[in-house]
RNA sequence: UCAGUCGGCCGGACGGCCGCUCCCGCAAAACGCCGAAAGGCGGCGGGGGAGGAAAGUCCGGGCUCCAUCGACAUACGGUGCCGGAUAACAUCCGGCGGGGGCAACCCCAGGGAAAGUGCCACAGAGAACGAACCGCCUGGCGAGGCUCCGAUAGGAGCGAAGCGGGGUAAGGGUGAAAAGGUGCGGCAAGAGCGCACCGCGUUUCCGGCAACGGAACCGGCAGGGUAAACCCCACCGGGAGCAAGACCGAAUAGGGACGGCAACGCGGAUCGGUUCGCGCAAGCGAUAACACCGCGGGAGCGAUGUCAGGCUCGCCGUCCGGGUAGGUUGCUCGAGGCGAUGUGCGAACAUUGUCCCAGAGGAAUGGCCGUCACGCAUCGUUGCGCGCCAGCGCGGCGGUGCCCUACAGAACCCGGCUUACAGGCCGGCUGAUAUG
């Protein structure tokens, strides 16, 4: 698993598949290309200062860290990138809810990929999709 | 013991599991993966890895580039008691002056107002060519009135109110501020009008490197405040900043060079080169498409055709140079930390010993857990004191819960300033109280 650097693979994964929850908002993108899974991670100033900002950051890694040790990264598809953008109830919740999250938001996304797969729709109905989203949320 | 004041320091500890990043070693590579390239990543072991403010980005420097700023002037900006420390400063230290506090101690944007300009609201008579409102004093007029003379008519004098003239800055009143203050003398009443003390100022002398302090003599006081109003004086300052700068370097567009393809006719010239023949080779001969020069013509474009007009100078490939994304570097040994000795009241400085102590880049320095300490809340128990009881206060022990720490995250590096901060520790000094 790789670390997400440069700002155009960021903007790339923004326009993909999103699944919120609670902690933080996942977002998802299929590369091209046949490298490793990568993941990103986003918290805006909005969140806090730099130390809150920090921790909300290492915390959400550690998330993902712990998903790939324990096997459940798997449920990650390969040659896909990904970015969690942190919320400020990161800093303050229980890490085992992160992680059922995290894996429970994985499975959301896998189950959006198909509607996903057909250029036409995902162009046309995009409002049709995003208010599936929520209502899968809920 | 309480209250206060000043200075310094810490800012959870230990352990387990799993990670991140940099350096060193194995080690020289080879290999694999990502990338078009530049380049990056990948094994094992050892070591380092946030702060007192890393923050605000407010001053001062180093470093880099650009201009060539050496000197002077102007403009703009900054600083502003004196001396010292320092690479430098608006910082620090020691003094001076003013203000506050019983004291320790604290605070001060502290040059110049007789260089000039401006402003000083309201109130008040008057607020800077120095003022007369009330009051006080003085003399003049003075209906009525009083006294005297006179038989009356009338005359003389005094004179309240009032009127206008002069003197006066002691008092009242206004104001942030009213023309030095207090006392005595003096005067019609007053006034630095005179005197004493205090204040202010000039000059001289003494002490001090200086800011300044002290004394004497003289001046009668001769004109406030505001320079975080303009201004004057002295001193300082070139600009931009690590996204500086250096190196490497895609795609796309555009620039240049070369090659290939496409590209008409005539004439000239016969150098170069092509092809063919001969020859071992050097070379010789022939050929006329290309190329050279001159003249004339051209090709492509719009939905299509014609006409007129317009626009462009082709296509492909290779290389070169600039340069964007990107990569590498700058990047951490420095006005460095700690200790000792010496000098200095001190800030500091000198000598010497010792240590290497973060280098990320969508940004590492962490995640989860356990034990303990500290603090707070609550419960139980126990001791002491007070109280008739209920209960209250202090202390010890144990259990549970909470915070599991406050403020806050290096971003080229230093010296400062400012601001934020749960809790805690140490020391100096001052005042009050108690005991001896």
């Amino acid at each position: 698993m790789d670390r997400l650097r440069q700002r155009a693979d960021f903007l790339a994964v923004a326009n993909g598949a999103r699944v919120n929850s609670t902690a933080f908002t996942l977002q998802s993108r299929r590369r091209e290309d046949l490298g490793p899974i990568r993941v990103g991670f986003t918290v805006t100033r909005k969140n806090g200062n730099a130390p809150e900002r920090n921790r909300i950051r290492r915390r959400l890694r550690e998330a993902a860290r712990e998903l790939e040790a324990t096997g459940d990264f798997m449920a990650m598809r390969p040659h896909h990138d990904y970015v969690l953008v942190g919320r400020r109830a990161a800093l303050t919740c229980d890490f085992g809810t992160i992680l059922d999250d995290l894996r429970s938001a994985l499975q959301r996304l896998d189950r959006q990929d198909p509607k996903r797969q057909s250029p036409k729709r995902e162009a046309r109905e995009p409002r049709a999709g995003s208010n599936d989203e929520t209502q899968n949320e809920t």
